[in-house]
DNA sequence: AATGCGATCAACCGCCGAGAC
DNA sequence: TGTCTCGGCGGTTGATCGCAT
């Protein structure tokens, strides 16, 4: 119960993967490629099932991975993109080139999630990176960029004329002004949303700074949710057409904008904090 | 040096949806 | 239409590491 067929059809080995078994795999799959998950343990002689050997490829043998810790735009932009999709890692990890779902969930379960519910905000971002926030900003808070008695950060203007970001906020306006969905944070229960989701609810921020490569971004859709407390739920389909790594272009007007242009006032000053 | 404990992360588990038949 | 296989995903586990005592 609970193994996949291809790991019943013969014994199989399991928990850490050996440096005899990686060569072998790495051999068979830059040779001739996965295929068929389930018939590559027999043609590349692992005692292995098919889906051990796929995780094992996508999440530590695959040549485009970066290994590492996590850089502040990377955490930034997890902890933004978190904000819009939840627990879909895998969503996630795909705005994140070299990246996994997998690492991104250890990073997020690790190195973000405990501190939010020790904290119960994200107020400080020293929280996750302790040691490389500078004194530029003396007091590098989000709620420093949004002071608590502003508006709720969901229904924050905006300093971008992207459409993509009117329409998003233009219907969370309307939703909110007319009641009928409560927009608080994914995870409403830990976060204040005046801090953490502060960072912004802008799908295009997934843009900022961020080399993507090109094979990642052409014709790239996004299905953005925006997920209430309720069993509402706002979904706004937006088509990007990433153009390189600086410049983006909606496909609904053709907006070719710099990353300058796209910096809203919310992720200049958290970008202003780590990188100060 | 030995031990305990928390953090990290690779790997597994269980479920789901798509596609083939 | 129902069943089976497979790939993919999120949740969870457990081994290992590093630090504190």
């Amino acid at each position: 119960m609970g193994h996949h067929t291809c790991c019943n059809k013969q014994k199989v080995k399991r928990g850490l993967w050996s440096p005899e078994e990686d060569e072998k795999l790495i051999k068979y799959i830059t040779t001739y490629g996965h295929g068929c998950w389930s018939s590559v343990p027999k043609l590349a002689g692992l005692q292995r099932c098919g889906k051990s050997c796929r995780l094992r490829w996508i999440n530590y043998l695959r040549p485009d991975l970066k290994r590492g810790s996590f850089s502040h735009q990377e955490a930034a932009l997890i902890i933004e993109l978190h904000s819009i999709l939840g627990n879909r890692w895998a969503q996630i990890a795909k705005h994140l080139p070299g990246r996994t779902d997998n690492e991104v969930k250890n990073f997020w379960n690790s190195s973000i999630k405990k501190k939010l519910l020790s904290h119960g905000t994200l107020s400080d971002f020293s929280m996750i990176f302790p040691n490389n926030l500078t004194t530029t900003n003396p007091n590098p808070s989000f709620e420093n960029f949004y002071p608590l008695n502003s508006t709720p950060i969901n229904f924050m203007p905006i300093s971008t004329n992207s459409p993509l970001i009117l329409q998003v906020d233009h219907q969370m306006n309307n939703n909110h002004l007319n009641g009928d969905l409560n927009l608080n944070p994914v995870v409403p229960s830990l976060i204040n949303p005046l801090s953490f989701d502060s960072i912004t609810n802008d799908p295009t921020w997934v843009n900022f700074n961020y080399p993507h490569p090109q094979h990642d971004l052409d014709n790239y859709n996004q299905n953005v949710l925006i997920q209430g407390n309720s069993d509402s739920m706002l979904t706004s389909n937006i088509s990007l057409n990433y153009t390189n790594g600086e410049n983006f272009m909606d496909s609904r007007n053709a907006d070719i904008k710099t990353h300058q242009d796209l910096l809203m006032v919310r992720s200049v000053n958290c970008v202003t904090i780590l990188f100060n």
